[in-house]
DNA sequence: CGACGAACTGACGGGTCAGTCAGTAGGGTG
DNA sequence: CACCCTACTGACTGACCCGTCAGTTCGTCG
């Protein structure tokens, strides 16, 4: 009953599980083959319910991608939080993207890219969420190199090149599945690091 | 009337007709929003005919994207044909991907990327020009060590880097548009391509 | 000329889906 | 208790679009 802010917990809690269960169908069968059905039938409940909390479709799956981009960066920025060396924390943020249990969040990003193309809302998403993971990394490098661990001539144009190569390393493996694999990918990117950090 | 390999003019002209038209709505549209009428209606013939040489709407775009690939592979070949100094090669590979002329085809490889996540026949179009752009590349490289232009500890994995990278920041470029410029692409790619060659 | 078949038309069936709406349930409030 | 409002249902509609098919045109060959 306050101001807001912070409590309206029924609507707020509704509208977030909404979201949750649109970020799982996205992941399975893509954003492009997302209904407002699946989600609905996803968690039991009518797809009236889902329009009574997003207007159009479109809301919806782009109010889901921004959440998990939201989730995501969160994770990242806990993980870097929990401090280490300058070498420790760009290893953690780099293995951070190279998960090793099955599912990547890859494949729904290479569809955000695709989609970003064409929707405004989209494209926002992945701008900053691109641009807050080059600064995670970008900051990296500049403690490392104040600290004297590394020697990068720019930290952020190493900051960007690394994450560019980065996702598009991601796309072979991902998208193409296997022309180049996990250990490969790991080298290439462990040798791009080494040049950009002297 | 020959055994045909040469020979078949009408149809194939028709079909190879369909597929430019696709490709032309597939670019202007986008994939996803590409419809057999649309591309009926650019021709200005029917549905009908589409269907007639093609079976299904999907069969039609994967051969569509499979054409473009190919149709700007073959460019990129003649483009090496040429000949020059194993840097002046290089420089020309590499700014072919960076188009002076305002459109650019990275529009459609960044969707064709997200349709290889789901579909058979993308994924091998596009693992295949990949490749097929990554072995030009590499060979470059691997001239250039041959004649003393280059030093690269190992040109394959430069060429993965490299093409990588451009893919990462082509994303950057197009999909989010101007976190990082045309200008400012170009100097980071340099900074990577001098770094790979030494 | 007549027959035949390849290329082509355009209307239509059938399935899918986003979004609407009239109505219900049920907790809170006076 | 009576009222109200929010959350919710599920049937429905209107639009869209793929793929089919019966039929037309036209060039070619016997």
């Amino acid at each position: 009953m306050e101001k807001s802010q912070e409590r309206k917990p029924a609507v707020e809690k509704r509208r977030i599980q909404i979201l949750e269960a649109a970020c799982t169908v996205m992941s399975k069968q893509g954003i492009a083959a997302t209904r407002v059905g699946d989600v609905a039938k996803y968690l039991g409940i009518s797809t009236g319910l889902v329009h009574y909390h997003f207007d159009t479709k479109d809301e919806l799956l782009a109010a889901a991608f921004r959440h998990a981009a939201e989730k995501e960066l969160t994770a990242l920025r806990l993980l870097v939080d929990t401090g280490g060396t300058p070498r420790e924390l760009l290893d953690m943020v780099i293995n951070n993207f190279f998960p090793t249990s099955g599912f990547s969040s890859w494949r729904l990003w290479i569809e955000g890219w695709a989609v970003a193309l064409r929707s405004e809302s989209f494209r926002r998403t992945v701008m900053e969420l691109d641009e807050a993971w080059v600064e995670v990394l970008a900051d990296t490098l500049t403690d490392g190199v104040a600290s004297g661990d590394f020697s990068c001539v720019d930290p952020r144009d190493s900051a960007w090149r690394l994450a560019c190569l980065i996702e598009g390393l991601a796309i072979q493996q991902v998208a193409h599945g296997g022309v180049i694999n996990d250990i490969e990918t790991r080298r290439l990117v462990a040798d791009a690091v080494e040049a950009e950090i002297g």
